[in-house]
DNA sequence: GCATATAGGTAGAACTTCTAGGTGTAAGGG
DNA sequence: CCCTTACACCTAGAAGTTCTACCTATATGC
């Protein structure tokens, strides 16, 4: 068991794993693998935190799972985004670019 | 009391005041407005939240306070940097930016 | 035979933020 | 004179997310 660094996700990862999910049928374990890949490993997404995730989004109804076989001949639980799951990303994304504007403003003032 | 919104801060709260102090001795309640302000209303800091946060600042030894008059002649708690927070000011800065490139690089991931 | 990677999960601690209250002074309008 | 608003401080407890630390099980490679 390696784990160097904790990288605390800061309230974006629901909108993370939203985003990766809209790809396409995809499990859990390979929703970390990507967005840890994609991020060039700033982002290392723990079970602690996927899974309960993964629940909580399905709870809301913005995931939808699925058990099937994986890549590897397992059986693994495939995520699915629904129309509500769409339309919660789309209002993520919309709250996350004013949010890092918002930031931006401060940061930038000189004053 | 109106309060119309609620704006989650995402953990930027920290870094935000750290910024704001870093201009020159200020107190709370002007803290909260100058963010308010420059953020143009995106983010209002509400009491519950800012002063748990300055206790929190001074506690770690990134703030500093003390007593003075304010503009409006009531006695205020004036804030200032410390030489560990202007570090942690600037540790903070560089987290952000890596989070957010982090964050773009999956949002503009087209797959 | 053992470690690692894959795949799922939970319980409980830690931490931050929000809700909802509290104190008190000063200024301005009715 | 009373009421409201702005200023300025504060706390307790709820809610929410993330982290730590575990658990299970199979397949593959050394």
């Amino acid at each position: 068991m390696t784990q160097e660094k904790s990288e605390f996700l800061k309230g974006t990862l629901d909108m993370l794993i939203l985003k990766v999910v809209a790809f396409g049928p995809i499990h859990g374990y390979a929703i970390s693998q990507r967005i840890q890949q994609i991020s060039k490993d700033f982002f290392q997404v723990h079970q602690g935190s996927l899974y309960p995730a993964l629940h909580r989004l399905e709870d809301r109804g913005w995931l939808q799972a699925e058990w099937k076989e994986s890549d590897t001949g397992r059986e693994a639980k495939f995520y699915t985004l629904t129309r509500k799951g769409r339309k919660q990303l789309e209002t993520e994304l919309l709250n996350w670019e004013r949010l890092s504007d918002a930031v931006a403003l401060i940061l930038r003032t000189v004053e």
